[in-house]
DNA sequence: TCCCTTGGTTTGATCGTTCAAATAGTCGCT
DNA sequence: AGCGACTATTTGAACGATCAAACCAAGGGA
């Protein structure tokens, strides 16, 4: 293999220095322009490529963010988080930023993780994933002054505000209340809810979305309503057996909304395709089967936790979150076997 | 932000040079058992970490391998390579690499992102995945050069054996062979395949697989098994309509094995769970329908790959590729609605 | 004419590490 | 004692880029 070009060889065949090629890659508008088109040719002819690691190695920063890869890959709702890691990839790369990945046990592994990359200057920022009440990894990232973007807001009480702490969100809350509208205005009345045990962040923000559109426009008293809050840890047979016992209770109800596709999935195992079921984040296998579900639009995730790394620190006048509005996707489930 | 220590800092702790600090770190052995303990003690004291950047500057190399996120397009199968990703970002740590990921439209483009990756030192070796009839993404690479590994063999005549070629793969023709066996002694003879059209390297290896075992010993004829070939392209409306279509034109059969959990998915939404239905991939929906299926032992590929990219070149006593016997996982699906 | 500005470009130094060659220090052998 | 062989460690140079300061023309104003 032959030596590759650098930025002298580029300079040699230009006429120029070898900084005034970096000028050219890196502040163009301080070089005339009759030689940055001269760099730029001689660029082209070696097929020069600026050697990462030397400019990382000068300019102190490397032009990469870590994020974790979730462990719970196996679950249904995994699908998310690699959606979500797909279009940060796709969407880094405009932003001249690159992604690198690593596995951890638990948060403090994470932190242990993360510290090792910092300080080997391998990453200069991350993305956290699955935030929850006091996340003790956004503390010491705080405290030690590594800039950071969390997909999930801090569910602290003051948190929301911290400017130190910037994050993209989703907003779960307009996600159930569209669900459960759209479901009311088909005629359904007694919509019931199968989410998380509270205390749950992000779960709390969803039953919440359906508790206020169901007193707004239900009709229904707070005790019926409470008769109808459903909740289990997530997994499709949990979901399953857990709307099998309400009904088995003396519960009815129209429809269901849900705090996942896992949960939707096994109320819709269980329902059949009679009584509509909504499920939350649009994995495959609500494609799959054919179930509605809010769609978390990732994309906009994605850009929105980019353009907050690369904001510079100072500027105080933007707010350091976004709130994202998801969006409802409706279909009709045909699981029941169709033989005979 | 303090200034982080170097190895001259840690030279100095340990009353040594910097070198010696360095050799401490990459060759131990040359380096005399007391005098490296002082430097250890000097290195845990400073909390010091190589530079990994001035590091793959002087070393020309990045300790990174590149891998493309597969476009998502693929719906459900999409885990298998999430879980892969997954079990190579955590080995990769012990073989000291480290996981960049990219993004690319076409082979084409891959090729482009993998050459800019290469020639900015940023990787220097790639993993591959979704092999194909001559593929142009190994070709270009052989011809420049470049280190790399595919997940998936190559499906040329004479490919299989390339030295320049290091592959992993699952024996897609045992996972056939087992699940197919597996029916056989449950007692089901008409078995049928549902797998994809032909030519397609993977999905004709797991035809084989089927059909060597059913030749063997389901004493169906020839004309029969014909029959019992079914093939469309992936997908789970694709895998019940053929389905459908085969009972309306009069096929009969007790079982089915498929080419993927999609088609498998399909399939059990047709026939009901009366008839048993395997899939291929153990992807999280089979997980949640509770559907056999054929899993991929992907630790074992990832550690597969992972060794073969560490390997030296000149290694030509050991064979350049690893095959990996897949293992069947039998769930009883309930999926049948069992209200009322 | 002389000095000061300004825009464009070049030069010297540096980032933190490892390679290659040079330097001490030890031992054994004649 | 003197020399070569060997081991453990140090020194000089380089990897390829950017920062900071210096340099150089060309103009403008006094």
């Amino acid at each position: 293999m032959e030596r590759l070009p650098t930025v002298l060889d580029v300079g040699r065949v230009a006429g120029v220095s070898r900084q005034t090629v970096s000028n050219v890659l890196n502040s163009p508008e301080v070089v005339r322009p009759d030689t940055r088109a001269r760099v730029e040719a001689a660029i082209a002819e070696l097929g020069y490529r600026p050697h990462a690691s030397a400019r990382r190695l000068r300019t102190r920063r490397s032009s990469t963010i870590g994020i974790r890869l979730d462990p719970m890959a196996n679950g249904i709702s995994g699908s998310v988080h690699d959606r979500f890691l797909h279009s940060l990839t796709e969407q880094a790369d405009s932003f001249g930023l690159r992604i690198m990945l690593f596995t951890a046990l638990d948060p403090q592994d994470e932190i242990r993780q993360i510290r090792r990359m910092h300080e080997g200057s391998d990453v200069d920022a991350f993305v956290l994933t699955s935030t929850m009440f006091g996340d003790p990894r956004t503390e010491w990232l705080v405290e030690h002054g590594i800039p950071f973007v969390t997909f999930g807001r801090p569910w602290g009480i003051d948190d929301m505000n911290d400017p130190l702490h910037r994050w993209v969100d989703v907003d779960g809350h307009t996600g159930l209340r569209l669900a459960t509208a759209h479901l009311l205005a088909e005629g359904e009345r007694r919509i019931a809810y199968l989410g998380w045990p509270s205390p749950s962040g992000t779960g709390d923000d969803r039953r919440r979305g359906w508790r206020d559109e169901m007193e707004r426009a239900s009709g229904l008293s707070r005790e019926e309503l409470d008769r109808l809050d459903l909740r289990v840890d997530d997994g499709v047979a949990e979901g399953r057996e857990t709307v099998r016992e309400a009904i088995e209770r003396g519960s009815r109800f129209d429809a269901i909304v849900c705090a996942s596709d896992s949960l939707a999935l096994g109320a819709l195992l269980m329902v059949g395709p009679d009584i509509p079921v909504i499920g939350y984040d649009n994995t495959p296998v609500a494609q799959a089967v054919g179930m509605s579900s809010v769609e978390q639009p990732l994309d906009e995730v994605a850009s929105g936790v980019l353009a907050l790394i690369m904001r510079p620190e100072a500027d105080v006048d933007d707010i350091g979150h976004r709130l994202i509005e998801p969006r409802l996707v409706i279909r009709h489930p045909r699981l029941r076997p169709e033989l005979g």
